[in-house]
This record gives structure tokens, C-alpha cells and sequence, in this order.
DNA sequence: AATACCTCCTTTATCGTTTTAGATTAGATT
DNA sequence: AATCTAATCTAAAACGATAAAGGAGGTATT
């Protein structure tokens, strides 16, 4: 009932288990035989052995040996947010079929978890690794490149890291195609609630909202709330803009996005006639809500796609590569033309 | 800068490897000591040490010898759902604190690829599995029993199995509350749309409905789809039940839902007044959507939370369990009163 | 004085692989 | 006949931990 092992299977062929090894770790010929110094005989009646017993090698001896692992480790912020959890279905989908197993983790934005986290992937000696890194904690992502494993980046830069892969959204082109968009629609008083958060892609979106602004000759304002008071502070913002006469409103994070969305309803404001609205990140809300929401998708399972091949290529050896994904602009009926 | 190993750390206290090893996986006595034959202050020694250098045993090569792998396997039809990915992650968090590492994965519905999953974490030889299982795939999963490796069921139950633990939601109960909160409302004409899949929570809500419909004196109408051509049909159903004066729909999966509204927006239908909905399932598209959703909570962080501390339970040798757990009907605009 | 019995520690084997460094055999070459 | 070469195959060590069994040294018992 148990799995057959290796020697077992040696045993039973009257071999040596460095023969088997040997016969099941061979690249293949053109001919589909193993290319090692075995003859074809002897590979062949392994092979058929192995077919017999649903042979499994153990990756946890092979990997103690120093082999190869099969084992990927995954770290999202929150796997439970329907975008990263999206980026790691496609991951797993395509690694499964691979052959690997994906250790899954959520660092919750906490540098001592993802620490943690991280020690756990090196301690199961992980083939790669892919994570959404947390603000304010690079020491176990140096760690992680100094012992050799391949590393992808996805959607957070930490531009001190070398060596490590990245697939980043390019969250300034798309601020900048919200405001054009919004700017071509008639809108002009047009502001942005941001949170106060150390992440590059907040602080590239709110960059981009105060260039593209300024560069049209208009005044940029960002709502800054905090995380702890998020809420309530993002309330008390759509109620000021409201009574501003702000014409359009951009929330760079989920979030902020429901709980702008919320205060709008409660303030028994109009979309988009009392004010626009364009939300951040993909959510099955924006295109039931009436009016529909224009939004920005971050193409999450393609973020998935695109980590996970880069990965693929860097544990081959290949060096690592800076991709950038251009995320998708949503039109909806939150920003109709005036 | 690679971790360091046991041979290394008793190497540098001039001990023997088992000694290490003992003073570290001895249960400690009252005063924290480690309680194994070993002096008090060797083993104090012992543990400066392994302090010093933040010594981390390989799971790996304990769990090759046979000792606990600190690693559990969980499977979902798929983490990319709301409801399964708060679970997992409740799962993981708890875990996670218990020093568990977590391997995850989706079966896509697909039996094929539950098999595969069960096999990779048989391989990895992990310390319990938690499995939201697909339809018609019993075999593997006796398999991890018969291996004796704990085993707990989420939310759909195989009666057929022995000595796992069960963490199920009553869905009967909760498809009766619905169908009571709708005829309290005075709705009578009250139809479902279920989808033709082998899953018993599926049968639990259509009997139930069927059950309490007929109970009070109404005649229960189940409109069935095909998974495949699930979108076009559930937007057949929706347009017949509203041209034949249906009051209200049950639609008892996630996607029905959705669909459901899609159509019943499409068609310009109002809601509640043309045609009250309750739906299933938690989204966050329920609350921001006008009127709000009246719809069948799954409790999905709670079911987790159960799920991972049966399993500690079976882990620890206590006796499989079965937990039901009542979901939660969470009233909304979609259901007023007439 | 011989024996039993603690207390504390070590030797050795083992888990299931991979890898290094040969070993064996037969045929070809000198 | 001795040496070389090529083709196949193997023995043994290693990875990092754990467990069974046993040994050294001292104290207590007969």
C-alpha cells in the first residue's frame, strides 16, 4: 500500500538503485530512450518496472541529496485578495502541470511574517520563489539570492535587490491613462484618495496623478488616509469632495475604493453626475454595480503567466529579466463623458 | 551563510549529533527544561547554541527519517473563489503559527487532478490534509487514510469514508431559513435555478427547498443547467421566470448568482419589486450592489478555523469528528417585505 | 568484593535518493 | 599476449536528522 522505493525497485530488476537513478534522471534522445550509459535493454525494463509499480521518486530524499526539489514557494500579501489570489491560481495551474508542488503563504503586509515565510521555503529547500514583497523587509529577499534561489518580483520593485526577476505593472502609465481619460471625458476637478502606505506602486499612481495634473495646467490633490483609521477617514474624504464640488475621484487601492464607493451611497450621491469615480483593481463589484464602475485591472492570472515563465527560464539558468506588464484600463458608467 | 546543520552545532559543543537532537525534541517539565536524560547544564548549552546561530532542523530530513515533515497539504476546487480562499488562508494563518508550512492546491473540480495533489502530498509526506474534494474521487482520498495520515473534510461530505473529520456546512437548514424569510416576506411564487452537478451541498439545497416549498402548501419549480452552457441557460431561466410573474429566485451557487443579476439587470427588471433574490455565497459585490443582496453566507474563515483545529486534534490522536456548522442568511434590499 | 543501578552520553543504523569514482567485461589494437 | 577503449554497470559516501541499543563512570546494595 505504501510507495515502492527505489531500491525495492532495484532489487526486483536485479540492479543497482545508482542504475534506476541514473535510467529516470537522463534527458531524453530524440527517440524518447534516456541518453546515459545504460544500454537500451536494461532502461527499457526499468522504465516498465517503474510504469508497473506508479513508481514516485521521493522528492524529499532526492532534495535532501541536493536534487532538484519540485517545490515552489509562492508569498502574497493576503491570499485571500481575489488579485492575488488570481496571479496564484495561474501559477499553480501552470507549475502543477510541470510537476511542482506550491508552498503558498499570505505575509499579511508583515515584514516578521514574510521573514518567517521566507525561512520556511529556504528550510524546504524551495526550487524558486515568487512574492509580493512587503514593505520593509529585504534582508530575507537578500538571503534568499545569496543561497542561489531564483527569485521573482511581482508587482512591488525593490530596486537595492540584483539578480532577482520582476514582473511589474506599470502603475504611473496607467494613473496617467486614467487622468487622460478622465481629462478627455470633461472632468477637471479631479482628486485622488491615497493611503499612507510605504509601497512603490501607491507612490508611482500618486506621482503620476500630480505630473499628468500639473502638466495640464490643473491642481492636484491627494486625501492621504491611514491604514488603521482607513475607513473612517475615507469617508470623511468623499464627504469633503462632495461638498468641494469635486468632480472626479480616484482610489488607487480596493479598499479605498469600496468604502469611497459606500460613502457615495450613503451620501445619497449620484454617479457619475454628482461625482465620478475610477477604481482600482479587479473585482466582480464594478460591472454589477449600477452604474458600472470604470476601473483599472491589474491583469492578475496574466501577472501569474508571465512570473512564473520568467522563473521557469531563471531556474534553466537564464539570467533574470524586468518585465513590464501594462494593466488595462476598464471603461464603465462611473465616468461617462460630460 | 547557509543554515546551519545538527552535525555542525554538537561539532562546536564537542557532544555527539543525538544528544543535540534529543535535548531539542525532548517535552519540557514544568520549569522549561527539556526532559530527556541529559544534564541540565548540557542541555542549557545545548540550547545558547542552537540560539546563537538560529539553528532551524530540516524538516526534510526529519521527515525522511520519519519523524513529523511541520507540513500540511490543503485542496480546493479552487483558490482563485472568494469562499475557498478565505478558508485557506484562515487555515494557513492558524498553521502558520503552529509552525506548519502549508502546501496548496486547486483540483478544478477535475478528479484527475485531485488524485495528482494527493499523490504530491503523499510524497511529501505531509502531517494532515485538509480537502474541499471534488466529485467522484474516493479512491485517493481513502488512500490517505489507509496511509494514516489525519484527514479533514470541508463543506462537501463522502459518507463513504471512515476515521476522517468533517467540517460541513447544514445546508438544508440554511436553504429552509431562505425559503422561510422569503414566504415571512409574503413571496409565494418562489423558483430555483441549480446547475446539474454531483455535489451533494448542491442536492442538500435543491431537496430543502423542495422539502419547505411543499410543506407549506407551494409548488416547487427547480430550473436545472448545464455546467458548460451554465450562462446562457441561467439567462434563459431568468427571462422565462420573469415572463411566467415568478416573485423570487434562489440561485445556489456563486456564479448563478451573478449570472442571474447580470440578466436581471439586462432585462431591466427591478429588484425586488419585479423579482426578489437571495444568493449564495459571500461577495463583496452583495453589499455595494443597489439594493443590497439578501444572500446565504458561508462562514468560509470560520469553516477554517474549525477545519485546522480538527485536524491538530487528529493530528494529535483524538478521534475523527463531524462538525456541522450553520451558515448565516444576511438580509438585504434584494428580499423586502411586500 | 561483587553486583546492581543510576545518570549522562555515544555508536551505529536508517530513511530514499544522487553522485563520485571506480569495476567488469568484451572486443579492438598493437 | 599485452594493452587500450568503450560500453555497462556498481559500491560506497553523502545529505540531515532520529531511534535503538549500549557504554562509561560513579553510587548504592548485598
Amino acid at each position: 500500500m505504501v510507495n515502492i522505493t527505489l531500491k525495492e525497485l532495484a532489487r526486483e530488476l536485479g540492479v543497482s538503485t545508482t542504475l534506476v537513478s541514473r535510467v529516470l534522471n537522463a534527458p531524453l534522445r530524440a527517440d524518447g530512450t534516456p541518453d546515459c550509459d545504460i544500454s537500451r535493454d536494461t532502461a527499457r525494463r526499468v522504465l516498465e518496472l517503474v510504469d508497473k509499480y506508479n513508481y514516485k521518486p521521493s522528492r524529499m530524499a532526492a532534495g535532501l541529496r541536493g536534487g532538484k526539489r519540485y517545490m515552489l514557494g509562492v508569498i502574497t500579501p493576503d491570499i485571500a485578495n481575489a488579485s492575488f489570489s488570481a496571479t496564484g491560481r495561474r501559477i499553480e495551474e501552470l507549475a502543477s502541470a510541470d510537476g511542482y508542488s506550491i508552498m503558498f503563504g499570505s505575509s499579511d503586509e508583515r515584514p516578521d511574517r514574510q521573514l518567517e515565510l521566507i525561512d520556511h521555503f529556504i528550510g524546504q529547500k524551495v526550487d524558486g520563489i515568487i512574492v509580493t514583497p512587503c514593505a520593509g523587509e529585504d534582508r530575507s529577499l537578500q538571503k534568499v539570492v545569496d543561497q542561489g534561489i531564483p527569485l521573482v518580483l511581482i508587482n512591488r520593485n525593490i530596486p537595492s535587490l540584483e539578480g532577482v526577476g520582476r514582473v511589474l505593472q506599470d502603475y504611473a502609465g496607467s494613473t496617467r491613462a486614467v487622468v487622460k481619460h478622465l481629462l478627455g471625458n470633461g472632468y477637471r476637478r479631479i482628486e485622488m484618495i491615497s493611503e499612507n502606505m510605504d509601497v512603490l506602486s501607491l507612490k508611482d499612481r500618486e506621482r503620476s496623478y500630480c505630473e499628468t495634473m500639473i502638466a495640464n495646467g490643473l491642481e492636484p490633490h491627494i486625501y492621504k488616509v491611514e491604514s488603521i483609521t482607513q475607513e473612517i477617514e475615507t469617508r470623511q474624504a468623499v464627504r469633503d469632495a462632495l461638498k468641494k464640488g469635486t468632480e472626479a475621484l480616484i482610489t488607487p487601492r480596493i479598499v479605498l475604493s469600496i468604502n469611497a464607493l459606500l460613502e457615495l451611497m450613503n451620501a445619497g450621491a449620484r454617479i457619475p453626475e454628482d461625482m465620478a469615480i475610477v477604481c482600482h483593481d479587479d473585482s466582480p463589484a464594478w460591472i454589477t454595480h449600477s452604474p458600472t464602475i470604470t476601473y483599472v485591472s491589474q491583469r492578475s492570472d496574466d501577472v501569474g503567466t508571465l512570473a512564473y515563465r520568467l522563473l521557469c527560464r531563471m531556474m534553466k539558468g537564464e539570467l533574470a529579466e524586468q518585465i513590464m506588464v501594462p494593466p488595462r484600463l476598464v471603461l464603465g458608467g462611473s465616468t461617462v463623458k460630460r
